[in-house]
DNA sequence: GTAGGGTTAG
């Protein structure tokens, strides 16, 4: 290396010896010296990465008009965008295309690359339109520029004139093009092509195929191009497991992982991130415990640990994503905001708050999510002038537009403080449409305060956006069964008979050994489900005896009281609590999982049983935590 | 010289 940089500040101060035609012309034992040294220096230098030399040989070659092979040019490139060098990269560009040298298509190429790469999406678009000759790897290029800025008509746009000049698309094309189809339509019709020129076994374009389906809601499909697999590796498992953890089917997506596991496919970061949502989903908190153990080997990735924070947050064990959280060397604007909305969810509101607060000083800049769980946290806790003051406050100090959510926190905050015109009001000034989960914050609250003319102009709202809204429905009956009024429950019963809607059944699950043991209300599917409802008699009896009343205003129909108790009996969070009792020593949290909210009934019922059993039990309903401990519960 | 999978909200 120092001969060569001798040489180098020797030679190329003085004037030419000798020109590019004279180089070009000559054999190369008679190149002279310098010249030749020049050339190789640089070669040197580029193979080296070395780019400040790199960059000056380039200038020297220029004065002496020399040329170099397009091999070397091409690993000068490299060079530059392994430093993100843009200024060198157009002065290399420059360079190659001087009148005197005449560069290869695929030296154009790496240019375009070079471009795409440094998101100067213009000049690439010039530089490709200039090429003299545009070759499989020219269109290819581009159109991936365009389909990962989301240039989507671009992209297919170019794809189509690609096909019309007679280039053929290979597997890198149609990987590429994939990304961007935003319209089912454009995506089967790519597919067929595909298949036509037997390109759908490359395992980038299989898992191109499965992604895209999949983000386009059709998980069918993706698990159709998955099945069909002759060909397949592990990006192809993680796309499909990722599919169904993104779609909340937790349970095929475990199954999957499992067996790609049997298959003999080492997991990675991806596979671990989904298993991680599959397990939060399914608030599987002892399989995402054994998920951690493989976590161990990727400790330093972000996201795995983001998932794995939000895993133990949403499985309700705050201990375990309080330490992880803590332990996170890097932490983004994802973590925070996981475990600010995990302590919210939970019931740590002020914790919740405190933490957001030491975010302002030593975390990055909040956003739009991270100010959603502040918000919630505030609600959760009936902090009405905090919750004000910061929903208030997100445009001047973060610069953050109230959306939907954020409002939707007010809402809901407003109405547990019974100040249900105050609501009504904020609907009113909302920047963005109410949709059908402003109006069920609405209806929620006006169900806790008992406002029934409120509570149905809500439902009406709901039903005018979704007809199907089986919890509009629902509630709604609730409501009038509440003020005992039986004509009006009936009227909205026949109205949902008549529109076809079915209210979902409640379901609740809990994970024993390793399985989850999932309750529908009613059901005897379960094999124990005798011994669990007698020993659910039982409790229930040591509980009156206790001072529980079964509060029949939950029950749906409109039926005798005795009937009502019956119906509330069975509801699957009961039985999944004495499944829970039956089979956990005393001292393991109940963790149980739900699909609809907790009722009033059953949430008394968990206290009480809390209680009386000295057990500590939580319940996860889809949008917070029940911490029941002593008679209470974190929800207040 | 061109292509793929993962994390936060109601």
């Amino acid at each position: 290396m120092r001969a060569i940089s001798r040489l180098f500040s020797i030679s190329y101060s003085k004037p030419p010896s000798c020109s590019y035609t004279s180089l070009a012309s000559t054999s190369s034992s008679s190149i002279p010296a310098d010249s030749s040294s020049l050339l190789n220096d640089f070669a040197n230098f580029c193979h080296n990465r070395d780019l400040p030399r790199a960059m000056q040989a380039l200038e020297a070659m220029e004065r002496h008009k020399l040329w170099a092979d397009a091999i070397t040019y091409s690993e000068l490139i490299k060079c530059c965008l392994a430093r993100g060098a843009v200024r060198e990269g157009k002065r290399v560009h420059k360079h190659i295309f001087s009148n005197e040298y005449d560069p290869k298509t695929f030296l154009i190429n790496s240019m375009l690359n070079m471009y795409v790469k440094f998101n100067l999406l213009e000049e690439a678009q010039i530089l490709f339109e200039e090429m003299p000759e545009r070759n499989v790897v020219s269109w290819t290029t581009m159109i991936s520029a365009y389909s990962s800025s989301k240039l989507t008509e671009k992209a297919l746009n170019l794809l189509k004139l690609m096909l019309r000049n007679g280039v053929m698309p290979n597997m890198f094309t149609y990987s590429s093009v994939l990304r961007a189809c935003e319209r089912l339509s454009d995506l089967k019709q790519l597919h067929s092509s595909i298949t036509k020129v037997g390109l759908e076994s490359d395992v980038f374009v299989r898992s191109a195929l499965i992604d895209i389906y999949s983000k386009l809601g059709e998980l069918q499909e993706a698990f159709n191009v998955f099945n069909e697999m002759l060909t397949g590796d592990s990006v192809v498992w993680n796309s499909i497991i990722g599919a169904f953890a993104q779609h909340s089917d937790g349970d095929e997506a475990l199954y999957l992982y499992k067996s790609m596991r049997r298959a003999g496919f080492p997991s990675d970061q991806s596979t671990l991130t989904s298993a991680l949502r599959a397990c939060t989903s399914l608030s599987m908190l002892e399989l995402g415990r054994q998920v951690h153990v493989h976590v161990l080997k990727f400790e330093q990735d972000l996201i795995l640990n983001n998932a794995l924070l939000d895993m133990y947050s949403k499985c309700g064990s705050l201990e375990d994503a309080k330490s992880i959280f803590n332990r996170m060397a890097g932490k983004d604007v994802i973590s925070w905001s996981t475990m600010i909305a995990g302590l919210a969810q939970n019931g740590f509101s002020k914790e919740a708050l405190n933490l957001f607060e030491s975010m302002k000083t030593l975390g990055p800049k909040p956003n739009h999510i991270t100010l959603v769980g502040v918000l919630f946290a505030c609600s959760h806790a009936g902090l009405v002038n905090e919750g004000l003051y910061y929903f208030r406050s997100m445009k001047n100090l973060y610069g953050i537009d109230p959306g939907r959510e954020h409002y939707g926190c007010i809402l809901d905050l407003l109405g547990r403080a019974g100040r249900l015109d105050d609501a009504v009001k904020l609907i009113n000034e909302m920047k963005c449409e109410p949709d059908v989960v402003t109006w069920r914050t609405l209806l929620d609250a006006c169900s806790v305060h008992r406002n029934v003319d409120l509570a149905k102009f809500a439902a009406k709202e709901i039903l005018k956006l979704d007809p199907q809204d089986t919890g509009a429905y629902v509630l709604l009956s609730n409501i009038y069964a509440n003020s005992k009024r039986w004509d009006d429950v009936a009227k909205v019963r026949r109205s949902m008979r008549a529109r076809g809607v079915r209210k979902e059944p409640g379901c609740s699950w809990i994970e024993v050994n390793k399985y989850i043991h999932a309750f529908i209300s009613r059901d005897k599917s379960h094999p124990q489900i005798h011994e669990i409802n007698r020993q659910l008699n039982q409790l229930i009896s040591r509980l009156i005896s206790a001072g529980y009343v079964p509060d029949t205003n939950f029950v749906l129909q409109d039926l005798e009281e005795e009937q009502g108790e019956a119906s509330l009996k069975y509801h699957s969070e009961k039985l999944a609590i004495v499944f829970g009792i039956m089979n956990y020593p005393r001292e393991k949290t109940i963790r149980i999982g739900k699909n609809l909210r907790i009722c009033g009934d059953c949430h008394l019922f968990a206290k009480l049983a809390a209680k009386l059993e000295q057990r500590h039990i939580v319940i996860r309903d889809p949008i917070r935590y029940h911490h029941f401990q002593d008679g209470f519960c974190s929800c207040a």
